[in-house]
DNA sequence: ACCTGAACACCGTTCAAGT
DNA sequence: ACCTGAACACCGTTCAAGT
């Protein structure tokens, strides 16, 4: 009786049935990549940093694989938040959205290292990984949806869609991801503002050429 | 007597001075990459394979790092070979030098996926490894060269070479390390051909810009 | 339903010992 | 000089058992 009250009324610090174990997980987990990296990362340990048996895990992830692709599934739907709202705050006439998107990106790469390195670094077959696979398409959808937008204001040339996309969207992933591992050879400007000139080129090659 | 004698005439199966061991564990370590990637990359296995014990392997490397190290340096040895030889094959006034080097580029990727995977896919710190930052900063020199030689012909814009290099070397390996794991969105084109209508753009824009 | 603990088959690395 | 074998402190995952 008195223990069913205490259980009602006040949160107990160490219950059985914990709850919300799983978010406790994933965050637990991010906290590991953030301070060792996502090779480093180790279910014994996020269990232990979580007051959890090291086991307690399968009971909301099928294995290791399924919890590194929820944290890089969640990575690429912030990203693209991150992306929607730029769109949405890019005023309409503006010709340079594509390059605000890409600074984003490389910024949302260094903001977020750990989702970054485990969207980009983690060698996850996407085909188990339904969720993850769509929303990293969704990302990517948006910088088609921003070069359609352009063509329309005939800001852009008016080639593939996406297959511009497809160049732009490589060109920011290898600054973000070169440059967040400083594999870059030289950093004479920050990964922002290459990122920014490299996506002016290929807008103005793109609207010369062809 | 004997057996010196036949130790000296033919080289004996199983000698236990292995000799060559060191090139046998690298070229095994490369079989195991191939085959499972390298995060599946075990020194266990690599010894069982090379027909030795788990622990030879620390006779000729520090650790996994260093054998890691030393087969991504290779790569990038390999990849720089690859761009030397198509610079000197390019005619001297070719205008299209850059796209051919970046298709080489990711053609490289596709034909040594193990060696690209180790040089791309491993968390190395480079400062750990100074032969490795060698000869990466030796492969991307090749592109920095062969800007200088387009602008020497007036066949690409007066921008910063090194600057221009970062953003088609950025171009180029997002290209590569996205369509060999089959995170490009779409592959309307093949990534060689991506590769070199980006570089195309990069250099389009480049010329008309600043 | 949710978690634990022991067990299994693996890891990288060290070190005394063998040849 | 080069390699082995046992030992240590780790892994991911399974499964019977506890609450």
């Amino acid at each position: 009786m008195l223990v069913l009250l205490a259980k009602a009324s006040t949160p107990q610090k160490r219950r059985y049935h914990h709850g919300d174990l799983e978010r406790t997980l994933v965050a637990t987990a991010l906290d590991v990549i953030h301070a060792e990296g996502v090779e480093a990362l180790t279910l014994r340990r996020v269990g232990a940093m979580a007051g959890v048996s090291r086991t307690a895990l399968y009971r909301h992830f099928d294995d290791k694989a399924a919890l590194v692709a929820r944290i890089a599934s969640d990575g690429f739907r912030l990203l693209r938040e991150t992306l929607v709202r730029v769109r949405a705050n890019a005023s309409p006439d503006a010709g340079d959205t594509l390059e605000v998107l890409a600074a984003a990106h490389v910024h949302f790469a260094r903001a977020n290292p750990s989702h970054y390195a485990t969207m980009f670094g983690s060698a996850l077959d996407r085909r188990k990984h339904p969720d993850l696979a769509r929303q990293a398409d969704a990302a990517c959808g948006e910088v088609v949806g921003a070069i359609r937008d352009a063509q329309r204001r005939g800001a852009l040339g008016s080639g593939d869609p996406e297959l511009i996309a497809e160049v732009m969207w490589a060109l920011t992933f290898g600054i973000a991801r070169l440059g967040s591992s400083s594999q870059l050879p030289r950093t004479a400007l920050p990964a922002e503002a290459l990122a920014v000139q490299g996506v002016r080129w290929v807008s103005d090659g793109c609207q010369m050429g062809v």
